[in-house]
DNA sequence: AGCACGCCGACT
DNA sequence: GTCGGCGTGCTC
């Protein structure tokens, strides 16, 4: 018996199965998914089974033998590798790096313990202990002794830490019978944290569903049950209870015994939906996020795999969670970007929860207010099934009334500040109600880039091709790799002293509102006010509570929270992402503008929404202004399909990476030119190449960026194209020090 | 000649 | 990823 082995190794040449034999005493071990100890080269390295067969692909006396199943590391289900395959396959990347994709986690990590004291001796021998250490005035031991005649068991840490005992004394104590030391393993508990926070507001809350809510969960139950698995969209405006529904329908997943993998943006990730979650199912739930330690992680993927828990909330990442008995994947927020890997496999996460679903017969569910245009059109086209919730489900909730100001007219008008006079009006009023306001700006730090007057220059990061944003005390940053340094006095390039920063960002926008409303209370929420664990949680919490009256933010605010005391949502600058040089601009801003909106009136009030912009009549704005998504995707998809992007026409992005200028360059046109070759091989005379050109931002990190775009009707050609480009790669000798990626239907600029 | 260094290729 | 082989070029 030989096993197919994939070392891991993250290179394009090593992307391939290596042999080796099975040793008689790990026969029973040596299964696919296994991860295997081996010898490569001159060197020992870690590998994965990916496959067992009977004869040798090459000649006998090469082929070695695995050393060992490594113990600690876990077996990947072959469901998983099956999984890695297709990421693979789709997605473009070495089968190694799919692999650690599906891995649940790196390595293995030591239990947590939980030690405790406990009292063993009766009362009279205890008496004799106290009474002998108070003589010998042992204090430390007297003290202990003392509370455990008590309480009769201590934590391990109220012994050591509160008591002041060593653990010397504990041990001696220990060894005269009269206590012992208790370990216990545990899990480490991620809803611990969240959960203390909560107390009384555990009570199960009434959940009864609306008409429209009711039949989408039959349909979907029904399906299910009859094993009639499918994919579903459910586009509901905001407000409309989709939690509901999938809370309605996750429940009778998990009757039948099944498991649930709830995909959430990592934004949205908060106290209220986990608590929500916790309400319905208690300790059946599990959360993961990259906040959480590698610790906290792999228990969880243990829990899950054990079947300790049935359903597990959290980010792209949870999508790999190792249930055993799958039914039922949800995608909350299904038009989010953060769905797309930005590294390498950049899979998207709803094409690859489609395929797991496929491998283990579960359905899958996509939510979202704003639909991606993408799934949409699926869904239009009735490659998945469409639901649609048109009204709110909290009674008395109505969708806002959304007012659109012109800048241009203010600034005629001689308004010149980032309020116009009809928002600052509003906020007034809002706030002399005591109700809450949310004001949206898609930029953080102070103001926007720093340039010279006199010359033009403008400061730029030594890392990135990309302009430093102001932040607060006078520091310059790049949004992209973090670089900081400090504002320079006088410009670098003439010497002359009008170096200053235009445009306007969050931290200045927090300054403006405190100065032109001070008695409103302010609270901030972006990248930078959220770097530490809890901050997401301080913030919100803090203003659901009603601690502030104004929260500013950029698009994180925006996102699936829900303040049912919010009346009033301003957008400051709506044309801040319609100006990106991509073909997702305007769904972006349609979103972010329809999301915003629907935070207001999501209580009993009614809600308000003020977006201020250059463009007024531009299809995105003005839609998202009526809160109608069908208009937008009906003026969307024209555009689309007369331009040629997904979804009509599907785009495989390269991105070309390399320290070298020259280098990337000419990596780029071998590639280009290499394509043309295949195009013409294969009389493929429908592709279409742009490119290859510098990406918008053309350096970052210090490496130069060249793209080439291929779009083509048909993903499975630009699939074909990509497997030979991997070949060509691999083949030519000029790729050795560039780095090639692949990005099918790219969700962004480059 | 002897050695340091860098590039290349192989690895089952 | 890592090691060894081999060619280049510098030094004694």
């Amino acid at each position: 018996m030989y096993a197919d082995v994939i070392v891991d190794i993250s290179s394009g040449q090593l992307d391939k199965t290596y042999q080796y034999s099975i040793p008689e005493r790990l026969a029973s071990q040596a299964v696919v998914g296994a991860p295997v100890h081996i010898p490569f080269g001159k060197s020992w390295r870690k590998g994965y089974i990916v496959g067992l067969s009977e004869e040798a692909k090459i000649e006998v006396s090469r082929i070695r033998s695995i050393a060992a199943v490594e113990k600690e590391g876990k077996v990947i289900a072959s469901q998983m590798i099956e999984l890695a395959a297709f990421i693979r396959e789709n997605f473009g990347a070495t089968m190694n790096d799919a692999l650690h994709t599906v891995l649940p986690v790196k390595r293995a990590v030591r239990p947590v313990e939980k030690k405790s004291i406990r009292l063993i001796a009766d009362d009279t021998v205890l008496d004799d202990a106290i009474s002998a250490a108070s003589k010998r005035g042992y204090a430390a031991k007297e003290r202990l002794l003392c509370e455990l005649k008590e309480k009769k068991v201590l934590s391990w840490n109220t012994a050591t830490k509160e008591l002041n005992v060593s653990a010397a004394t504990v041990r001696t104590l220990e060894k005269g019978k009269i206590l012992e030391v208790i370990t216990e393993t545990g899990y480490r508990d991620p809803m611990a944290g969240l959960l203390k926070l909560s107390k009384g507001e555990l009570a199960v809350e009434p959940h009864v569903l609306n008409e429209e809510q009711k039949a989408i969960r039959d349909r979907v139950v029904s399906d299910w049950s009859h094993g009639d698995y499918k994919t579903y969209l459910i586009h509901g405006v905001t407000g409309s209870g989709k939690t509901e529904v999938y809370l309605s329908i996750i429940e009778e997943v998990v009757r039948a015994g099944r498991q649930v993998i709830m995909l959430i943006p990592e934004i949205a990730l908060t106290y209220q939906t986990v608590l929500r979650f916790y309400r319905r199912f208690g300790s059946r739930v599990s959360i993961l996020n990259s906040k959480m330690s590698q610790g906290e992680r792999y228990d969880q993927s243990l829990r899950a795999e054990r079947g300790e828990i049935d359903i597990m909330i959290g980010p792209r990442s949870a999508l790999f969670t190792p249930f055993q008995n799958l039914g039922l994947l949800i995608l909350d927020e299904e038009h989010e970007a953060s769905y797309k890997s930005e590294m390498p496999p950049k899979y998207h996460a709803r094409e690859v929860a489609i395929a797991r679903a496929g491998l283990c017969n579960a359905s899958v569910l996509l939510g979202s207010a704003t639909p991606s245009v993408i799934a949409y059109n699926k869904a239009a086209e009735g490659e998945y099934v469409l639901f649609e919730l048109n009204r709110r489900a909290v009674t008395g909730a109505k969708l806002p009334k959304v007012s659109v100001v012109d800048l241009r007219q203010e600034l005629a008008f001689g308004n010149r500040s980032i309020f116009s006079g009809e928002l600052s009006e509003k906020i007034r009023q809002r706030l002399a109600a005591k109700e809450q306001i949310m004001l949206f700006l898609n930029r953080r730090g102070y103001a926007g880039f720093v340039s010279c007057r006199s010359c033009g220059h403008v400061m730029k990061c030594p890392h990135c091709d990309i302009s430093m944003t102001e932040h607060e005390g006078g520091l310059l940053v790049c949004h992209y790799c973090g670089e900081r340094q400090k504002k320079p006095e006088t410009c670098p390039s003439c010497g002359s002293k009008y170096i200053a920063a235009f445009g306007t960002g969050t931290q200045k926008i927090e300054e403006l509102v405190r100065r032109s409303f001070p008695s409103a209370r302010v609270l901030r929420m972006d990248a930078d006010t959220t770097r530490k664990k809890e901050s997401y949680e301080e913030i919100l919490s803090a203003f659901s509570r009603k601690e502030a009256d104004i929260l500013v933010g950029t698009q994180m605010i925006v996102k699936g929270h829900d303040f049912p005391e919010v009346t009033l949502v301003g957008i400051l600058a709506a044309d801040l992402s319609l100006n990106a040089a991509d073909y997702c601009a305007a769904e972006r801003t349609f979103e972010l503008l329809a999301q915003a909106a629907g935070r207001a009136g999501r209580g009993g009030k009614e809600g308000e929404v003020v977006i201020q912009t250059y463009q007024p009549e531009h299809y995105a704005i003005k839609t998202a202004a009526e809160q109608n998504y069908k208009g937008f995707f009906a003026r969307e998809i024209v555009y689309r399909k007369a331009l040629g992007y997904p979804p009509i026409i599907h785009v495989m992005a390269l991105l070309i990476l390399s320290a070298k200028d020259s280098a990337a360059d000419s990596a780029a046109a071998l590639l280009a030119a290499a394509a043309e070759r295949f195009f013409s091989d294969n009389e493929l005379l429908d592709v279409v190449m742009v490119g290859p050109v510098p990406a918008a931002l053309s350096k970052a990190n210090d490496l130069f960026r060249k793209m080439v775009y291929f779009k083509h009707g048909n993903y499975n050609v630009l699939v074909a194209l990509k497997n030979f480009l991997e070949g060509y790669i691999l083949y030519s000798e000029q790729f050795r020090n560039v780095n090639v990626q692949f990005d099918f239907n790219p969700m962004g600029g480059y």
